[in-house]
RNA sequence: CGGGGUGUAGCUUAGCCUGGUAGAGCGCCUGGUUUGGGACCAGGAGGUCGCAGGUUCAAAUCCUGUCGCCCCGACCA
């Protein structure tokens, strides 16, 4: 039990200037947190409570799920990344944590940094104390702070640049039981966000930099997401942006029959997908060919899509380039011999074909029959362009981002799409970082071999705000019982009177006995005050004890998501409270 | 990092264009009246106008630089 007046809960009538979105305003107008600078913030009373909730909840579901809990350092050796395989990409987010020193070290290269996550920690770890497949599985997991220095740091703790984050790290000694541990950890993710009460969906997503075989993203549908998820509510289909997919081509699509031989004509000026839909040339976007250069290892590659579509750069990661980039014009027409505007991959147009990394294309510009694309020739393109006779392709592969409408893979429905927060990611990592680090084990055959990983993470701090995004009103917070930082609010309106505070102790303390937490407002302030901060807050049960009531002889019993208030006989009111609790307690699965 | 915006009291902000006494609301302190949905009256404290240069008799205001913050893009739990 806590009394309001002797806590800290810093209520602001008003909304902080750099807040954007319902859930940063609400942060902070209701005294969870405090900005210290750009995506650092401190959790204040209020919030760290929401924290610990949603932290042990955590703990308990990924326990269940097979995890084992434990804690690394946050200041890694930067060697630790040097060897890994990732220190390339990922030294652009990490923080230095040098040691002060004596300035002898040159600046360049730091001793130290801050941990982003802690796969480069786990697997050297692993690789020393588990030798024997008599010791595996094993999936070792914390719940602790990390540190990316986002390029933008943004809405609050949606992107922070630290952040507290469930970690856990899957160990297993084939591809089969790597894919039960995945498995469990996907169940263990769908309990703790239904157990703290957020609606979730678990979504095919790209690997991204993690590398790895496959992976699912945690997404809470709300409008200020920041990845769009594409799915069909027949099929069950989801996917990300970035990984998603459509029927779009039939897969027995003939091609269409030429109509003539390829024909060069004059577009003196048209260097756009628009100008050449435009008259005099009528040729519409989906009847033409794109032709874009990426750098992909230094060397220029090509991707052909049709003039209606957008790439999909996530999907060229596919292609197994390291590192890759749009080309700038000055890098492109030596190699195909005319700017950007004026490209096509029509065999024996390329100028440098030789110089080329390879030329892909998406499946979709099978659609196109007898097209039209650039001739390499600055101010020409050519027509009657047909993808089988005229293309120098080398390859295929699903390149263009999908749109809603278009046809689910499985049910054929047309695929919708809508915003989302992601707030957990699992990914079946393979031996990517036990080849790295030489995590090997040794099977009853005596023979070696590599562990296979799995990765898991949780925003638990993003987890926070995104609860605050998916439930709140005008008014405020509308806190899910099981991540209340109070779950009872015991509002004294007359906390002078001595009778009042006895019964508001007496009814708290009931509510407690009954397994809820209580935060008692016994602050002396105009009822409107208390109740308006009582909606901010969010608390779910709210028990109103004033002098007027008493005079009635009741108290009232109002639940945050309900408009309605049950006024209650002082004799019933300890029953009642319990009842109450004891009910929200069960149907919350607590 | 590219593009845009912004910095004035603890918070929200006016003033800046057109240079001349820094203003309001909320919050805070004192006293009084109030008391069931962010009360009222009276009095009070609180500001190097982000920082550094420059122009000027005079700079919150104009110029240059710099830093912080916010928004859009690429990246992420």
């Amino acid at each position: 039990m806590k009394f309001w007046s002797q806590y800290f809960i810093p209520t602001l009538k008003e909304s902080p200037a750099d807040a954007e979105i319902a859930s940063h305003k609400l942060l902070v107008r209701a005294g969870l947190v405090r900005k210290l600078g750009g995506g650092l913030y401190t959790y204040m009373p209020l919030g760290l409570r929401v924290m610990q909730k949603i932290t042990q909840i955590c703990r308990e579901e990924i326990e269940r799920g097979g995890g084992i809990e434990l804690e690394m350092p946050h200041v890694h050796p930067v060697e630790n990344w040097q060897n890994g395989p990732r220190w390339a990409a990922a030294r652009e987010i990490m923080f230095r944590a040098d040691s002060a020193g004596d300035g002898k070290r040159p600046p360049r290269e730091p001793e130290f940094v801050l941990g982003p996550t802690h796969e480069e920690v786990i697997t050297p770890l692993v690789k020393t104390e588990i030798t024997s497949y008599r010791d595996l599985p094993k999936n070792f997991f914390q719940i602790a702070t990390k540190f990316r220095n986002e390029i933008r740091p943004r809405y609050g703790l949606m992107r922070a640049r630290e952040f507290v984050m469930m970690d856990a790290y899957s160990f297993d000694v084939d591809d089969e039981r790597a894919i039960k541990s995945y498995l469990a950890m996907k169940a263990a993710y769908e309990a703790f966000f239904r157990r703290i009460g957020v609606q979730s969906i678990a979504v095919e997503a790209d690997t991204g930099v993690m590398g790895g075989s496959f992976s699912h993203e945690f997404m809470v549908p709300a409008e200020v997401g920041d990845d769009d998820v594409i799915y069909c509510e027949e099929s069950g289909y989801a996917a990300n942006r970035e990984k998603a997919t459509s029927a779009l081509v039939p897969p027995d699509l003939a091609d269409a029959a030429p109509a003539g031989a390829v024909e060069e004509f004059a577009t003196p000026g048209v260097v756009t997908i628009a100008a050449l839909e435009a008259a005099p040339y009528g040729v519409a976007a989906d009847k033409q060919f794109k032709t874009l250069v990426y750098i992909g290892d230094g060397k220029p590659f090509l991707v052909v899509l049709r003039g209606c579509d957008e790439l999909e750069e996530a999907k060229l990661g596919a292609l197994g380039f390291g590192l890759f980039r749009p080309a700038t014009p000055e890098e492109i027409e030596p190699v195909m011999g005319a700017k950007p505007g004026s490209l096509g991959v029509v065999k024996g147009t390329i100028k440098n074909q030789s110089a080329l990394a390879g030329i892909f294309a998406d499946h979709a510009i099978r659609l196109v029959g007898n097209g039209t694309t650039g001739a390499n020739k600055d101010g020409f393109h050519l027509r009657n362009v047909n993808v089988a006779r005229d293309l120098a392709v080398a390859k295929f592969g699903d390149f263009r981002r999908v749109r809603a409408g278009e046809p689910d893979v499985k049910s054929g429905r047309p695929l919708q799409v809508r915003r989302g927060i992601e707030v957990g990611h699992i990914f079946k990592l393979g031996t990517k970082y036990s080849e790295k680090y030489g995590a090997v084990f040794t099977d009853d055959q005596k023979q070696s071999h590599l562990m296979v990983m799995g990765c898991y993470g949780i925003g638990i701090s993003r987890t926070m705000q995104a609860v605050i995004e998916q439930s709140h009103d005008n008014d405020g917070i509308v806190w899910p019982w099981p991540v209340a930082p109070f779950q009872v609010l015991v509002c004294v309106l007359d906390p002078q009177l001595p009778e009042a505070m006895d019964l508001a102790k007496k009814l708290a303390a009931a509510a407690e006995r009954a397994g809820a937490d209580v935060l008692v407002d016994d602050r002396v302030e105009r009822p409107g005050v208390k109740f308006k901060d009582a909606d901010l807050i969010g608390l779910p049960l709210r028990l109103t004890i004033g002098g007027k009531g008493l005079k009635e002889g009741i108290v009232e019993l109002k639940w945050r998501k309900q408009k309605d208030v049950a006024k209650v006989p002082l004799a019933e009111a300890e029953a009642r409270v319990a009842a109450a609790v004891a009910e929200a307690r069960a149907s919350a699965g607590v």
